[in-house]
DNA sequence: CCCTCATTTAGCGTTCTTGCTAATTAACTC
DNA sequence: GAGTTAATTAGCAAGAACGCTAAATGAGGG
């Protein structure tokens, strides 16, 4: 990690946007947020689609950054990074405030 | 305007998210913030897409609200409304707080 | 009117996204 | 190991998004 922070946060702002693109993974997120955490299932039962589905769009939030995982025996276990969605909020207010 | 400003940026979201998925778009609101105002010319000449691509990702972004759009003779101006976007950035912020 | 300049609309091919079902991996239990 | 549960990966069809070029619109100037 030599990059500076800001540089980073430019980097991945393309993964962020497009992964909040979505109001499934919108929806995701903050129910992982004000859950806290959440396996897969958990969060697969309260939403529509079906679990692979799901399961895609948890993914997508993997890979952006917005979601954290960590595997507890054959549950997989997600939290939000909620650090990198306040530091582009952050970002996109400054440059419109 | 009967509804409430809460709901009604609810359901202006996911136009508004999904204006922002693209960089294009996000280059093209940036720098129209920037500037302060600016017409389809000078935000197409900016880009490196074609005129009619960026022509779209103005329409887009009109209609996702975050830009307003005037005729001015034969040229269209174009300027942010940064109150939609610092309105839904400061929800986010809220839910992520 | 005709010409030009500013911009959009039409139309098309390519690529990305999203949804599904079926098959697979991985871990725990007996 | 056989079975069950948790979750993902594979594969596909439908639809949307994005890029382009060419054609159309619309306003202003001679």
């Amino acid at each position: 990690m030599t990059k500076p922070k800001g540089l980073e946060a430019l980097e991945t702002a393309d993964a962020v946007f497009a992964a909040l693109a979505h109001p499934a993974r919108r929806q995701i997120l903050l129910s992982v947020h004000y859950r806290g955490t959440a396996n897969a299932g958990e969060i697969a039962r309260r939403f529509e689609c079906s679990w692979p589905t799901t399961s895609r769009h948890l993914a997508t939030l993997v890979t952006s950054g917005l979601l954290n995982v960590s595997r507890q025996g054959r549950t997989r276990v997600y939290s939000t990074n909620a650090d990198l969605l306040r530091g582009l909020l952050a970002q996109w207010s400054e440059y419109f405030e």
